[in-house]
DNA sequence: GAGTGGTCTAGACCACGGG
DNA sequence: CCGTGGTCTAGACCACTCA
């Protein structure tokens, strides 16, 4: 009936969001903590449900909330892991069933596990133009999705050019005990130099089945691309990782200084 | 009066965004095109227009279209800028008058500005760890937004343990011509070690704000801490990209590889 | 069964920008 | 002015889970 915006400097909606958005960021409603119903709302700023379902969805697509059907909705918690990218050149795992990853993750008292498939396919155009090769031309794709207690982690694709790979193990779709650095310097292309390229972004719709993500989640994309020292690229890795589950750190000493 | 969705394996709005989502995909609908209207789509999904809504809304807080009214919705476009952060170890600019990002932006093609603000305050709790100092110390927060062809860019807030910076020219909220690593050097605080921490996220209402951010944007988040020989931080900056502006980039080479 | 959120309708009025 | 999207209502039925 009444209603009409007129004159209320921002809809009502809005309002709605703002005023439990305050409370979140506050610390009143902590990280787990459940929100008030729909119902509930829809008398305390005395207006039709689909209003205020209107303001709820703002904050789910702000990731600070998320409904658990048919329980209410509930304060997002967001428990961050780091990720080392110069992990390339640290020491290797000592055990050899295991990779650097899940030899880190183990430490941390969590359970790492992961998926692995080999494809020998047509790069994807960003893919082909890190690698320097042409779209048409194959490469060899390393796919895995990585689990922490069950729950998916990241996507880590790593594509190599087939000519460089063809008939090493980096075709078997299993952990390469040894690293796959190893391998590639067995070949005679040693990675000696890598760029980091990094971007946020909402994620695609496979991403989101891949990583059973829900709206308000954006992913950090880490592209790593490996060059001998001939500048030829050896390898392009393309790692999707949960926004709201991943800090990337780097260290960087300044030129001259490297001995601390 | 029809409907239920019973028999229908997926509800219409999603059906509706899945089927726009794949023709912004393939590139039939490219960037920059408009997508049908409300009321065509109502037509031609023979639906109500909320739901027509319900499943545009989907798509804009993917980032994949956004609404320009009255005229009507369009495929976003995405163009994305380099960040290099090892700039901060790069030759000073040749002007005087103008720090290294404007330079690089400049010779880019580009319109860059950027406004500068000081103040002395108590760091947030994440700076506070990074600085290693108590949250109830003081900080200088240098705080800029930085503007290309007047549209906002980037937040670049860097902060300073007060009792390191007092007195300098760090407290003075104009350009520092010969850069603040420079001052810092000449203070007995040379940076000769620093730690990026990269994150993505979902803005703030403030960075909203700031940076003119609609839905579907998340912001990628670069922490980046300087330390001296001795260890000590003695800066943290936090830098608040636009994710679909900006891709950071880092280059590292093998240890003891360092002469390419 | 009761209560939660999820989907959907068929209307309504508004603000805004371009012809 | 007209057509666009933006806000809002007052209903309805559904699916799911927990007590």
């Amino acid at each position: 009936m009444t209603r009409r915006v007129a004159d209320s400097p921002k809809p009502l909606y809005q309002q709605l969001a703002d005023s439990l958005r305050a409370k979140i960021i506050s610390g009143e409603l902590s990280p787990g903590s459940q929100l008030p119903t729909e119902k509930d709302l829809c008398e305390e700023f005395a207006t039709a449900r689909q209003t205020v379902r209107h303001g709820l969805a703002v904050l789910v697509n702000e990731g600070l909330i998320s409904p658990a059907r048919p329980r209410g909705y509930f304060v997002r918690r967001h428990e961050l892991s780091y990720v080392r990218p110069q992990s390339e050149w640290r020491p290797q795992p000592s055990s050899p069933e295991m990779d650097r990853w899940m030899e880190e993750q183990t430490t941390l008292g969590r359970e790492p596990s992961q998926r692995i498939s080999v494809e020998i396919i047509q790069p994807p155009s960003k893919v082909a133009e890190r690698l320097n090769i042409q779209p048409t031309s194959l490469v060899v794709a390393r796919r895995r999705v990585r689990y922490i207690d069950s729950e998916p982690f990241n996507i880590n694709d790593t594509f190599y050019p087939y000519e460089l790979v063809k008939g090493s193990e980096i075709l078997n779709p299993a952990d390469i005990a040894r690293g796959a650095s190893q391998v590639l310097t067995e070949l005679g292309y040693e990675q000696v130099r890598a760029t980091d390229e990094i971007e946020a972004r909402m994620p695609l719709p496979d991403e989101v089945a891949r990583l059973e993500l829900g709206p308000g989640n954006p992913v950090l994309v880490h592209r790593l691309t490996g060059y001998t020292a001939n500048d030829e690229p050896v390898r392009c890795t393309v790692n999707v990782l949960i926004g709201s589950k991943h800090v990337v750190l780097f260290e960087r000493v300044k030129p001259g200084k490297a001995s601390l």
